[in-house]
DNA sequence: ATGACTAAGTTGTATATGCGACTTCGGCCG
DNA sequence: CGGCCGAAGTCGCATATACAACTTAGTCAT
């Protein structure tokens, strides 16, 4: 079974243009220099996205957190459960219930503050990987999708 | 505890500037997109596109996936035990041996050859969303990353 | 040839991500 | 006021992702 040619057309206009393919492994080459960077801070990328996220809110409710963010409710509600667990993140009322809000503890403020240079770091190796002109790119792409517009 | 001058700061800097929140909600997004189109045949676009890798090199041993995927190494070892048991991927031997080498089986092509027109709209609505511009930059960051590129 | 070294793969653990199903509040309608 | 409905959150399940530790199989030097 050797790839015949319609196979091989197939593959090759996937593996060539394939629009997902790119995001992802642009996703997960930026990914891991910020979670490099950040790593002796015991914070990874995601987890420093969601509280800076909540941090510009203020008070967040996670249904608001989700459209801005683009992220499903279930996994936010995981994610903020590791970030509750690790002091980072408390809610009022603490337990799950209906008009909860989200805020930043103390530790949490702390950490974002002692994660700055970490992340400078980070943002200029990024920078660099990618390319001036990629990085104004991305975040044209991320306003087109949404980025920070609460109504989906 | 409000946000203080610092702190707020600081959180919009990273809000307005950080890479890696751009990249990862890309990232999200467009994968929900391809996701969703490919959904009633089963594959996932992270399943299509190791699928389609495989497929590319013919026999492909997991260092090299590895390597161009930018992937590491155990994640790969996993995704490829879930293909294994949908029945898209065979290996040469069987048992995780040292130089086992990887095989799109002919109900792996089959899949592959069905799933073309729901990748080509997902790619169109990729690019939609995402407009020329955009999609010619994604390629070229993801060349600059070193897509395709065995040699990391 | 054999022992040391190294590279390749697997497994344990943890997080990130999303779908589907379920639960439970709040608000609205009669 | 009481019940219904829809939205907000949680939980079960599956996959994607990576680090650390471990195993094993080639390789290489003597």
């Amino acid at each position: 079974m050797k790839r015949s040619g319609a196979d091989a057309k197939l593959v090759d206009r996937i593996a060539g243009d394939c629009i997902a393919v790119r995001v992802r492994l642009i996703n997960r080459v930026i990914s891991a220099v910020y979670d490099e960077a950040l790593r002796p801070l015991g914070i990874r990328i995601s987890q420093a996205n969601l509280l800076v996220a909540v941090a510009r809110m203020g008070e967040a409710r996670p249904v608001d957190l989700c459209k801005v963010l683009r992220i499903e409710k279930s996994t936010l509600s995981r994610d903020v459960e590791v970030m509750k667990g690790n002091g980072w993140l408390e809610s009022d009322p603490p337990v799950g219930g209906r008009n909860q809000v989200l805020r930043v503890t103390p530790a949490g403020r702390d950490l974002l503050a002692r994660s700055r240079p970490a992340w400078e770091a980070a943002q200029a190796e990024a920078s660099r990987l990618i390319g001036a002109p990629g990085v104004d790119a991305l975040k044209e792409i991320a306003g087109r999708l949404g980025l920070g517009t609460p109504a989906g």
